[in-house]
RNA sequence: CGGGGCGUGGCGCAGCCUGGUAGCGCGCUUGUUUUGGGAACAAGAGGCCCCCGGUUCGAGUCCGGGCGCCCCGACCA
């Protein structure tokens, strides 16, 4: 993309309603617009990066043999009578009537749609275990929404559920699960340590929160150091086998590792001094098993192997895709702006063109940009060096390639890693194939 | 939902107390000179001052009502 025709609005000065540094950058790098009170537009940059943190989700996701479905965001109140909770889900529910006074509301979330389509087409233990996932915008009506995409009102999530005939079959499901949210979150660049989260009337140890460490967190965590140390993509763990999926989640939980909800003075104590970490964290995930809460409770059962009904085992795991993007800037970021990590960056590298109109810098600039031009951002501007060095770095793309007429004449571009602030000279051809890769 | 605050060119704000020609900085347009870390000068454009009603000769300013947005707290992917 040429930035001289983007649409690519930047801020100099920061909106007086943002307090956090994601929501600032976010606005001042044109990544979103507010429309309503925690309902955002996505401009082009921003929406590349939703785009990214949703291939790798999905990526994850069809690695464990999860099947994507895409789900309606309207959904009718007869549904969530069935499961009790229409009366039981707060004021965070909209509600709405359509033309013929029925009431529908926005969903907040679909364990009861996933449920009553699970129903309607599986009839036999045999097409069992099922993991099925979308990724849709829901709908909470908060009383106060805040810092920006971090807690909105509108916000798109990736929500899966397992069903499985057996708890046994649940537990390998959700151990599945929780390694495919380990390695996405890796992947997306970012540390989120699960930590055990409250089960409620459920009980049991299945249901995890994953946590993304920022400062301006809003859950304190305790966690063991070994959790930040651990390389997910690298371990080998065979998902069909419940060993191997075991010494698995065994090597997860086996740290200690809780939100202050959660934290236990006594067990706390028993991790070394060295290897305590303590700091805040955004949730972006959590992973839970519930049983049979609503299979029970909407009637839909498959026959068993004895042909007597079953009622499926079901657990439900959500990724907050909006929120991830926030999640991210606060745990990456500086003074002058976003450092997006490699995999979800909008943009590989932006080139900047220090002089526009010097035959020499025009040229290789033209050469880089042909080479790949999804990829780069190609600051084509005839401003002044000084202001494209400040947007190259309040856009944070994870590579800068800065041609001027200084190292033009000898067909050098300067490569600059906005993470680390290392500078290189390279030739056009060098410069291509490091920012590119491969 | 309790408490507090704010709505004035695209963004950040002043003006309101004490009613009388709607301002400043940044951004935007055109021109000239500049040009490796947010240039200088000159000339311009751009406003239902959130909405409705009231008081007044006259309302951005005073009064009443409404709407929107933000902050603190309790709650939350």
């Amino acid at each position: 993309m040429r930035l001289s025709s983007a649409f690519q609005p930047m801020l100099k000065e920061v909106p007086a309603e943002a307090q956090i540094a994601s929501h600032r950058l976010m606005l001042r790098a044109g990544l979103i617009r507010q429309t309503s009170s925690g309902i955002y537009a996505w401009l082009p940059a921003g929406l590349r990066v939703l785009r990214n943190i949703e291939r790798i989700v999905r990526e994850e996701q069809n690695a464990i043999g999860a099947q994507e479905v895409l789900m309606p965001t309207l959904q009718s109140a007869d549904l969530w009578r069935r499961s009790g909770r229409y009366d039981a889900y707060g004021p965070e529910m909209l509600r709405i009537k359509d033309r013929h006074e029925r009431e529908m509301l926005y969903g907040p979330t679909n364990e009861e749609m996933i449920t009553d389509l699970f129903g309607q087409a599986i009839k036999s233990y045999r097409e069992l275990p099922q993991v099925l996932y979308h990724i849709q915008w829901k709908f909470r009506d908060e009383l106060r929404p805040r810092f920006g995409v971090m807690r909105g009102r509108e916000f798109l999530m990736k929500d899966a559920y397992s069903f499985d005939v057996t708890y046994e079959g649940a537990v390998a499901s959700y151990r599945r699960m929780m390694l495919a949210y380990l390695r996405t979150f890796q992947r997306l660049g970012v540390r989120a340590v699960p930590m055990v989260a409250d089960t409620g009337p459920i009980g049991g140890n299945l249901s995890h929160e994953f946590l993304v460490l920022a400062p301006t967190g809003e859950s304190g965590v305790f966690y063991d150091a070994a959790l930040e140390e651990q390389d997910w993509l690298a371990q080998d763990v065979d998902i069909a086998d419940t060993a191997s999926l075991e010494a698995f989640f065994n090597r997860v939980t086996g740290s200690y590792a809780a939100t202050d909800e959660m934290h236990d003075e006594k067990a706390w104590s028993e991790v070394p001094e060295d290897r305590r970490r303590e700091g805040r964290g955004i949730e972006v995930g959590h992973i839970f098993y519930f049983g049979t809460k609503y299979t029970e409770a909407m009637g839909i059962s498959v026959s068993g192997s004895d042909s007597a009904p079953l009622f499926p085992q079901m657990g439900s795991y959500g990724i907050g895709v909006s929120r991830l993007v926030g999640a991210i800037i606060e745990a990456s970021h500086d003074e002058a702006g976003l450092i997006w990590p490699d995999e979800v960056a909008p943009y590989r590298a932006a080139i900047l063109n220090l002089k526009v109109g010097d035959a020499a810098s025009d040229a290789i600039c033209e050469r880089l940009y042909a080479a790949a031009p999804d990829a780069f951002l190609y600051d084509d501007r005839s401003d002044r060096a000084g202001v494209k060095f400040n947007d190259a770095d309040l856009l944070g793309h994870p590579w800068q390639m800065i041609v001027g007429p200084r190292g033009a004449k000898e067909g050098m571009v300067e490569l600059k890693r906005r993470a680390t602030g290392e500078r290189l000279e390279l030739s056009v051809e060098d410069a291509l194939s490091r920012v590119l890769g491969g």
